[in-house]
DNA sequence: TCATTTTCCAAACAACTGTTTGAAACATAC
DNA sequence: GTATGTTTCAAACAGTTGTTTGGAAAATGA
């Protein structure tokens, strides 16, 4: 138990975490490699570059992710127009997410910092790199809303969708710190999960408007 | 008409803008010293540092929107409990941004995007300074939400606020890209205050809930 | 006009960045 | 054992970063 794992496993590790926490930019390579206890050209050698790093704990994230969604979006893709509803849709985005947190501590709040940044990255290079290795998932999901909504224009879906995602994101992106805060002015803890459900009825409703 | 501006003048409209597009590390004070046709040592003799001149591009954007927000928060103040709704909440936060983008071309989204960049900051130090100093706006629009709908608990305000707060900042702050997307996949164009009037109730629909 | 303060500017500074190198250490197979 | 391929490591590389400096230029006030 507790092996040591491999280097480029420590380095992903490392990395990703760092990464959520202060940015790419603002992350050296030594940072990461004093962290994950290796050697700095470690990473050149094992990744070849810091940029195919940063697309390497992506892809960690986003196989794992989107491999559970599809299984959600499966399951819906085989319902009736009428049995689709926002909260069934919403549900196909949280549980990949929630089965991620237990895996992994922290998981979630994680990802959605890395998405975050990803999205901020507007000169573009990472934003294309998802969208066009990861899309085809979210096109799904775009037909199964638009199949559950039809009086809604596609316009409509379109930019609902975004409105959902960047509450999700900017939400559970922040949801350590805002944790925190709430805890202090409200005097009562919080899990993720609970910020999660609590999110749940707005959403739907935004969504149905 | 078109005076050259002055140096300091200068140097925050070019930073405003890069940081928006780039980030904060992302962007060198040679860069913005270039593009604003000045000296690099003038930022350090005009602001102190880098760390002060993102601190100076928030100001002059926050003095400017905190202004006009305190006006719409003032006369919600005057109003009776059961004339408080979403739509009015949000109108509240809307009208002062409408009105930064008439007198400034692009202002929603670089002021979006900035504010995003500031939240992503978990180092916090930009998050501290900008809440400390503006903070008691916002606990004002808190107030107004909560004698609008006494239903909700503290908790249910607090965390809606911030979902509303997390659409308006991604949405906004990729307006530009997503019209983009929008425009190339529905062969249609679309203004800022369109996205936003879409937006209106989704939002709505949501903090009511 | 002269004296004083403010502003500008080219050059240099030390610190840090990602990456490369070549040899050492290790592992694997024969 | 030797030979072969893989991984680690300290050191150095060239480039960029924010900041400082000291003198020139401009502006200000008497």
């Amino acid at each position: 138990m507790t092996k040591t794992e491999s280097t480029q496993h420590r380095i992903l590790d490392a990395a990703e975490q760092l990464f959520a926490e202060r940015g790419f930019a603002e992350t050296s390579l030594r940072t990461i490699t004093t962290r994950a206890k290796v050697n700095l050209a470690s990473v050149n050698y094992h990744f070849g570059s810091k940029k195919s790093l940063i697309q390497a704990v992506f892809d960690r994230f986003l196989q794992d992710f989107t491999g559970e969604l599809s299984v959600e979006l499966l399951t819906l893709e085989q319902m009736k127009a009428e049995q689709i509803d926002a909260e069934k849709l919403l549900y196909a985005l949280i549980n990949p997410l929630l089965a991620m947190d237990k895996k992994r501590k922290n998981a979630i709040s994680i990802f959605m910092r890395l998405l975050g940044r990803a999205y901020a990255e507007t000169q573009g290079h990472l934003r294309r790199y998802v969208t066009e290795k990861y899309g085809h998932v979210l096109v799904r999901f775009t037909h199964l809303f638009q199949k559950g909504y039809p009086e809604l224009t596609n316009d409509q879906i379109f930019w609902r969708l975004h409105y959902m995602l960047g509450s999700l994101i900017f939400t559970l992106a922040g949801s350590d710190a805002l944790r925190q805060i709430s805890e202090a002015d409200f005097n009562r803890s919080l899990l993720v999960e609970d910020v999660i459900k609590e999110m749940i009825p707005f959403l739907a409703a935004g969504m149905k408007a």
